[in-house]
DNA sequence: CGACGGCTTGAACTTTCTCAACTCACGTGG
DNA sequence: CCACGTGAGTTGAGAAAGTTCAAGCCGTCG
């Protein structure tokens, strides 16, 4: 596992591109001057594995860039996902040692580590990141279940509707820019792990995919590369009701 | 929507059967009196909704006895279980309003409700309730993790196996009772809820119950009561590894 | 140039679903 | 007390959805 310490961008805590939605989102500045003390970045290559299930965990960490997934393995080499970690996202349990999953960068990820220590008695102490890592736990809670319905009772077809949705979605959350298109995106996955995502086969993924590029759903330009030219459209093919399951 | 105060063969708090496993498991005394002021109790039938989703959700409450489903529908009627509700597990989520899944009452069920605008006032002051709740979630988002192996990548007689192992397991946290059989229990589920946990049609559920019958995995007197005459066997056929995923 | 990874497509096969008939236990009302 | 209806569960046969195995394409990287 390579460990490089990343060139990141930006000085510190307060310019940090997911300072408002990690779990420091709620520290004050003093706050931030302690968890400062106990960080370090890393960074990792697409495809490179950062934790292995059942090893040793001695971090915490949030998502800074790029994509990481969780995922999980049978013995005969069924894998399914269970986690798929955007900047701003978390990971790891305070209090426990040992990784129950698999954690793999599905892109070049950076990671903002915390050594797990300090940062348990931190959060003893300042009830300000407990409070969003409960906050954050909780969403995380919501997105399994609605996961778990796909997963249960979606067809493939409705499965990959579901997945583009997701994935238009959370690129839009983040490029707030204004010259972002939410119709058009790039996959960060391979369909390899689509397919871990979503309980298929590769073969099923790029099948439904042709299927949906057939029928006018989407565009492609080259394997990854996605347009949507009617929002309504996608959404219809998901399956879910149309308000998307706004529950505020 | 019957909601009768039940009798609740306990005198107060201190008493209380989920006393050391709910929200308020770390609750000082002082913090339970304040707990009391603003609970009250509720019991539903088996059968019987405690929340559609959708609806206002003035309360957020533990479950004392019985069992309740959190489930998902999709407009064509397909549904998949989302939550099992045991002993001393918690429903709702404090700073929303409305509910996201319907509730409902899979045996008769008591529940411990707490008005939810003083639940969160208090939440705020006192730590030990947000840190219980914290810890709750981490192992309800475990559950669902692995429950999403289940779903994704299972076939449907792993299905079984896993859900009659998660039964037991659970029953036997329940009852520690030195008189309790483990490898003997009641299922709590109908066919059809099985199906609806497991992302399966009934028939299937039926027919791969009547499959591990016939091949001596487990006994059956009537439809529910299930002996299971070799933990391991059992254990072998869930699909997974042999150490039941202790990460700790 | 060749090899390789990521992807697509086809054909046969398997698993699970759907639809339908039937059993069984239970409770109700004639 | 029995006939009946009802809800839960079982079982069968055929259909559908997805998987498996196999072949081949395309772009990239050494």
């Amino acid at each position: 596992m390579t460990l490089q310490d990343a060139k990141i961008g930006f000085k510190d805590c307060s310019d940090c591109p997911i300072r408002h939605r990690a779990v420091c989102a709620r520290c004050e500045t003093n706050e931030l001057e302690l968890l400062e003390k106990i960080k370090y970045y890393r960074s990792y290559e697409a495809g490179q594995t950062v934790v292995w299930s059942g090893d040793q965990m001695d971090f915490v960490a949030s998502v800074v860039t790029g994509i990481a997934a969780l995922t999980q393995t049978m013995e005969d080499g069924r894998t399914q996902m269970v986690g798929l970690l955007l900047p701003s996202d978390f990971v790891g349990r305070p209090g426990r040692n040992v990784a129950p999953y698999d954690v793999t960068a599905t892109t070049n990820l950076m990671m903002c580590c915390f050594r797990k220590k300090p940062f348990e008695e931190m959060m003893q102490a300042t009830p300000h990141i407990a409070q969003r890592l409960l906050e954050m736990t909780l969403d995380e809670l919501d997105a399994a279940r609605e996961w778990m319905l796909l997963l249960g009772r979606k067809t493939a077809r409705e499965k990959i509707a579901s997945l583009l949705m997701i994935i238009a979605r959370r690129e839009a959350s983040l490029n707030v820019s204004a010259d972002s298109d939410v119709r058009v995106f790039d996959l960060p996955l391979t369909r390899e792990a689509m397919a871990n995502y979503l309980g298929l086969t590769l073969e099923t993924v790029s099948r439904q995919i042709s299927a949906l590029r057939k029928d006018g759903v989407i565009m492609l330009e080259g394997k990854r590369h996605v347009t949507v030219p009617d929002f309504q459209r996608l959404q219809d093919e998901t399956g879910d009701d149309s308000d998307g399951g706004m529950l505020f």
